[in-house]
Formats: C-alpha cells, structure tokens, sequence
DNA sequence: AGGAATTTGTGCGTATGTATC
DNA sequence: AGATACATACGCACAAATTCC
C-alpha cells in the first residue's frame, strides 16, 4: 500500500461528525453532548474536538453557541442526500459527503446550447467523497438566465437540495467520474450516470484544467485535495 | 463610554497584522520571524498567535507552509487599497479594511436603470473599518450584463482592485455613510462622496434590511457586526 | 428578579510530529 | 543528517454567555 501517514485526528473527528449527521444518524436541531464529556468518551482533549466542531461548523453543518450547546443543522430526513445522490450504489452503502470547489459565471459550451436560453451559465465544481475517501470530481453547469444568486457558502451542503428548493432550475448537465484510491488515469467515457429524480441529463463535459489548489480553498487538507484533482487531468 | 469590553487578543493581534500588510510596513513575499519569536516579542502565547495567523490566512493575505514560515500576500504598493479608497481622508489617516457580508444577483432597481442595459445587477455589501473600527456600511451595484464572475472569495481583498483590473466593468452606484463609534441613527442624506478615479457617480441607495446575521458568516465576531448593522437601519 | 450551575470561548504552556531548509 | 519552523495534541485555568432554579 502507499505510504498514507494517517490524517490528524481533529479531521477524523470532523468527517465522522459530518458523516453522521448526513446519514441522519443526528438529526437537525439535535444537541450534542458537552464538549468535555464528549471529548472523553472519545479519547481526545477538548480541545481537538473544538477544532473538528469548528470545522464543521465552517461547512455549515453545525450551530455553535457559547453557555448554550452545539447544535445539528440539517435538512430533515426527506431530503437527504440520499434522494439525489447516485454514486454510492457502486460502492456498496458509503456515506456521501461533497466539497465545493469552484462557482463561476461563465460562457455557456455549445455542447449546452439547446438547453435554457441564456448564453451564460454557472458552473459548479465539486469533490465527492464517499466515507471520506475521494472518489469523484463533478462539474455541473446551470442555465444562466435564471435570477440565480450563487456562491460557494449556499452550496456547500446539499447541491441538490439546493437546486430544487432554493433555485429551481433545471440542471444542464451533470458528469460523475468514479474512481478508487488511487485515482486511475482519466478516460473520456468513465462513467456516464442517469441522475435519478433530477430533470435534466447526462452529457460529457470537457474539462478544464483547473486553478491553483490555492485559490479553490484554504486549508491544507483541501489543497493536497485539488493537488490531487490535478493528476486526474494528466492521466 | 459605552460598555465596550475589549475584543479578544488573537482578534486585535489578527487585524493588527492585516493593518500592517495593507499599509505596506510589510511587503508582498516577507516572511514573519518565527511563531515563537513572534509571541514573545507580543507577549502571547503561540496558540493565540497562530489563532490570529490563521485568521490571516483565510482572508488571503498570509500563506503559511509548515516547515519554511509565514509569507506576506499583498498586491504592489501601486494597487494600494489607499489608491482608491477616500474614507480615511476624513478620519486622519486610518488604514482601510473591508468585510464582503453578501454578494446577490438581484433585479437592479429602477433607480439605476439608466447606467447599463441589463435589468440585473450585482449588489455587493461590505463593512469597511478604521484602524479596526466598523465606520461605514457600504452597498455597490455592478451592472449585469458583463460576463461577471462574481464570489465572495474574489471580493475579500481590494474591491477596487479587482473592479479594475478582473473585471473592467463600471461602477453604478457608490454609496458610502460615515459614522463613529457607537454609530449614529442612520439618515437619508448623511453622507455622499464623490469616488475619485472611479469611473461613476454617486447615488443614494435604498437601503434594504440585511438577512439574519447567520446568513452572512460563519464566526461569533462576524455575527456581532451584523447585528450592529442591522441597528443602523433602525436609527 | 436574581444567583447558581452549566456550557462554550479564550488564553497559556508544553510535548511531540512532520515538512522544509 | 541535523537544524529550523510550522502542525498537531494535550491539559488546565479563567471569562463570557446561556440556562435553570
């Protein structure tokens, strides 16, 4: 196996946070324990899960208030990520988190031409993963014409709830390449997935290389993530 | 006075350190002395400080590489936020920050109907600070017809800057309100500057309610300018 | 209304790991 | 290989906000 020196443990604790509330294991509203009390039934000081609690309260998944408790912030059951997302069928039941990593404003492919009549569009890039482990990159482009107000902190959790309830657009195009770690070299037809309850379809979208790791986030986790990415487009 | 308990240490020491690169005392490329160092000579712990120094970070200006140090990220001194900035004229000398609080695609209001041709627009709101102190409320308009890739993330450093030279487009409406502190009761026609080189006018903006304060960010301290804000527009 | 108990926030100091030079 | 420097992790003490009695 490679050589993969284990991730700190405030990220472990952050993604099995996110994990669990995303499978509804905690549901929205709920309190959790008291950070000390918490801290020791996991055998961690309070302090590292403070840092796994911010982080996940930095994705939005959670409700911190001092004297009070902390609080799950979740879309009830009925629209789970489950509804929407397709990925997981192939790999037997993981839990499917995602990681915005880009939302421009751009000309619209030809290739999307037929759909929406605005000559621009939005395109959104995102990491998938399933259990923690990366498996995917995604890139989905909406119809610009809509009176769409777009930016990275209203997707960061559920995009597909997002789009249905808060946009209601219809989706462009949606690519899912799936892969295992290590990721193998990209080919142009890995995978095509029908993308369930969504009314739109599937269509290839070429890639662009992308930014600097840099400027897609800023933490150290995230960029050996787009570090990552990267290699795909090489293969 | 009002009862104005002091902000915490590694907030005064983070926006101290933003002062210091945006006036220029530390140049784009410098490296910090080490973290140690650095506290001792502050007089804090090296956890505050690094607090302080990722707050830093994730406004862009500091890049920090484990095992090398700490690096100043700033534009050149001739795209200095002074160049296009004119609130400090009328506070002796402030060094100028800016907070992005929301960016919308909105419908332009009928207002600005004459200053380009699309019935939409971009409308950005910033606090902008004094030396660390909230002064001013800011809401801008871009016309929506350029091919603006707007987000949070490109906006969090010199709003000016990139009008310049990311996105070349005009500015519709600048509207700049000028307070002390605690700020005054907001009326109509407190203040209205001229923008200097920008190629604009000046036009009062209906100011319409901000949304909750979670909506906005993501941090305690964010949370509490919000809602001072929110009290302006009740004065 | 008020005060005690609870809970999160801040700050400190230290030890150890890991990347860079 | 050694030295330097940032990252992680731990534990503790006190402050501040909330909640409860």
């Amino acid at each position: 196996m490679a050589k993969t020196s284990a991730l700190p443990k405030f990220i472990q604790l952050s993604e099995m946070l996110i994990r669990e509330i995303a499978a509804g294991h905690l549901t929205d509203g709920a309190r959790l324990p008291p950070e000390r009390d918490m801290a020791d039934d996991l055998g961690v000081a309070v302090g590292t899960l403070r840092k796994a609690l911010a982080d996940v309260e930095a994705k939005g998944l959670l409700d911190r208030v001092q004297g009070s408790g902390n609080y799950v912030r979740h879309r009830p059951a009925v629209d789970s990520v489950y509804a929407f997302f397709r990925l997981e069928l192939l790999k037997g039941g993981g839990l499917p988190t995602a990681q915005v990593l880009a939302v421009d404003r751009l000309p619209k492919p030809d290739a999307f031409g037929q759909l929406g009549g605005h000559h621009e569009g939005h395109r959104i890039i995102r990491l998938r993963s399933l259990d923690g482990v990366l498996i995917a990159l995604e890139e989905i482009w909406l119809d610009g014409a809509q009176p769409a107000q777009i930016a990275v902190s209203d997707l960061s959790d559920s995009l597909y709830h997002f789009y249905r309830h808060d946009l209601g657009v219809i989706i462009a195009s949606v690519e899912d390449r799936i892969g295992v770690d290590p990721m193998p070299a990209w080919t142009p037809d890995a995978f095509h997935l029908k993308s369930g309850e969504i009314a739109g379809y599937i269509e290839r979208v070429s890639w662009t290389a992308a930014k600097e790791p840099a400027e897609f986030s800023r933490t150290w986790y995230d960029a050996k993530r787009a570090v990552y990415i990267s290699r795909m487009g090489k293969g």
